[in-house]
DNA sequence: ATTTCACGTAATAAATAAAGTTACATGAAA
DNA sequence: TTTCATGTAACTTTATTTATTACGTGAAAT
């Protein structure tokens, strides 16, 4: 199953704008992510239609984060990616006839209906702030002399 | 995103011949599927290795369920298939180098975790018996008149 | 016996969707 | 006016699931 990972994608993207002050380059961020300068504007563009992030051309241009670390949750940004699909699993046909299969795909729509509301309300309670703190974090332990 | 629809698929082909007393074929159980007899025989064919089902060859032959139906969990079913990834989102690299993207995916798998370990536990609270005692009610709801 | 039926399985093809790539237009800054 | 960087369309690649074809095995009916 091929899994979409955009959502880790500009994640990753973000924090690294985080840290850095000035605009990063599609070029920049795709060779961190190890992907193509292409995917990154695709998949960025979708976060400045959001109006979390902005993009200017010419010299010195590139991304930048507009919005306020402490506002973004990792929901927003999974809505603002379109809110693709989160189970790899699920029901064969969607609205079907046979009475059996309703019966299978009522129980099985709860089930992911409940993980789904964990997932999305977990992913709410986590902004980019956090997770830059937490990288913070992980960074200063990889210097441990530096008192 | 191709999402796996064998839990679904093994549950509705279950629930039919747990109506049916006799030995259904691959055919016909494709045919109430919508799908191809050898994919049928290759899916409940991980139900056979479990001992849920029986196969038999020849005439009047086909699957029958071996298993008491009060003892088999949509998270038995789950885990008899392979136990194939629950979600169609994910992290871009599995043990990224980049400290920031280890922040990023630390943050991530955390949630899917919980997500997962719910729904689990939800089908793990769920029977065939179950099943078919929801389709039992749905299958009188449609001859209200049957008195 | 032998014909029919049905599963078992390998090998291959088709379908699907994400990701990657190419190409070129737009616009900003040096 | 040259260089740099994004914006986007079109196309290709890649990975995976599902579907299909083909043939083998074995059981039951005639």
């Amino acid at each position: 199953m091929k899994i979409d990972s955009r959502l880790s994608s500009v994640l990753h993207a973000l924090l690294h704008m985080a840290e850095r002050g000035s605009p990063l380059t599609s070029d920049e961020l795709a060779c961190c992510m190890r992907t193509n300068p292409v995917v990154v504007r695709r998949t960025m563009g979708f976060l400045r239609k959001a109006g979390i992030v902005s993009s200017s051309k010419g010299h010195a241009g590139g991304w930048s984060i507009t919005a306020d670390l402490t506002q973004v949750t990792l929901r927003q940004l999974h809505e603002v990616l379109g809110e693709p699909a989160v189970f790899a699993i699920g029901n064969r046909h969607e609205r079907p006839e046979c009475l059996v299969e309703q019966s299978v795909n009522a129980a099985l729509d709860g089930a992911f209906q409940e993980a789904e509301a964990l997932l999305l309300d977990r992913f709410s309670q986590i902004t980019l702030a956090q997770l830059a703190e937490d990288f913070a974090c992980r960074f200063d332990q990889t210097r441990p002399k530096k008192d």
